[in-house]
DNA sequence: ATAATACCCGAACGCCTGTTCTGTGTCAAG
DNA sequence: CTTGACACAGAACAGGCGTTCGGGTATTAT
């Protein structure tokens, strides 16, 4: 009988075992049994699953955690625990007020509706994330921002800002909501928009100016096609 | 002794079973058992735990696999597994062509430093997410299309387009790559650049014209300030 | 040829873990 | 007061599960 023997890295039975892992994973949420694994790789031994995943451990490619059933987890592979859920409070147009943001409400019953799910690696490496929010842009107001109708903005809460970061501020003084790049000048405020265009806004600063959030990312989803 | 006697919906108990749950799991990525909840939650007897854990389950706030080890998982959450990793085969700029995506390269062995995750809820629904590819834009090229230096472009493979959406082409003829929304038209192409005081660019039928995908979605991370 | 490896199997040991049963104390309704 | 639903504890059972050990066969090195 010929046996396979791969001189190096993975061999069939590591690939096969590593796949079990990963689609097991997904459809559980839970990892599989030493002889969950080796049913369904067609290893009849336990000794033998085990025996590999000695291997891919040694190689860096699993991390088990030892005398815990099912205590194995692929490596790496940050697949599924790192990512957050981020509530999105509601829309952002120019017209209409920001929504209020509520720092106790629970993370865990926010559903899928309303909030979307980000991947912890997408976010800059420095962002704890833990009080993030989404508003859903509405209209085309933002548009000189590179910011379209229907994209999510994803924000940090804040109440001020340094210079040339995006932001999103309340003007009491025209009642809109906007996204800009903001300046600190001498005795006012300027808010930048992205496009050359168009003229920015100067706020004194005796007027009120309520910066609402740093913008962290935006999100754009392809759905529809474009007309004409 | 008062007993806290909730007449409806989750106890404290209840709360504090769903908290461990959740936080455990991310950071184990496994479940605990049922003596572990106990012993974290302040409850002496494994019958205790699994008598609320019943009571979660028929809630819905929880699913169960009986007769498993560890085999709990909070529902709805869908927090972990419905992730998918998106390999970036490279960078997509006016004057380089796109990179060859090589389809029987394993989702497994990419690391985060050439992937993107992205969570399954913020693709469109019918999207299966089998194939797809992410390039990163560099340069200001593509910002007639409202996409900026250093955003994600999330790709599907196509070789042919619908009218208005917008896809990745490259231009044997001009030698270069771009983000257009593409049009057929009587006898040629139109490729149209989102911002409308740019010219489209025709291409006969006769000309080679590679479509080499749809653009699902494009994520823009705002790391660094505006200068000026 | 001989030894050393790598690969593999089956069985057994013993802790881990879900389940069930008995019992106790509290609270609200009849 | 009695009754019953509810919240809780502890113990015990049985099967799940990781681990280990003795033994076996093919491949490669000496």
């Amino acid at each position: 009988m010929m046996m396979v023997r791969k001189s190096k890295g993975l061999g069939e039975r590591h690939q096969r075992i590593l796949d079990f892992l990963a689609s097991y994973q997904r459809e559980n949420r839970y990892p599989p049994s030493i002889r969950e694994i080796g049913e369904k790789t067609g290893i009849t031994s336990t000794s033998v699953v085990n025996y590999y995943l000695d291997q891919l451990e040694k190689m860096g490619k699993i991390e088990r955690d030892r005398k815990i059933s099912r205590g194995v987890r692929v490596a790496g592979y940050s697949a599924s625990a790192d990512t957050l859920r981020v509530p999105i409070l509601g829309p952002i147009a120019a017209g209409i007020p920001l929504p209020e943001l509520d720092p106790n409400a629970s993370f865990i019953t926010d559903n899928e509706a309303n909030a979307v799910d980000i991947a912890r690696t997408l976010l800059p490496s420095k962002e704890k994330g833990d009080n993030l929010f989404a508003l859903e842009v509405k209209g085309d107001s933002m548009i000189d921002a590179m910011i379209n109708d229907g994209d999510i903005v994803v924000m940090r809460p804040a109440s001020e800002a340094r210079n040339g970061e995006m932001v999103a501020v309340w003007l009491p003084r025209d009642n809109e909501a906007t996204l800009k790049y903001f300046f600190k000048e001498k005795e006012r405020y300027r808010l930048q928009p992205a496009n050359p265009t168009m003229k920015p806004i100067f706020i004194k600063r005796s007027e009120p100016l309520e910066i609402k959030g740093k913008v962290v990312m935006v999100i754009r989803k392809m759905e529809r096609p474009l007309a004409a």
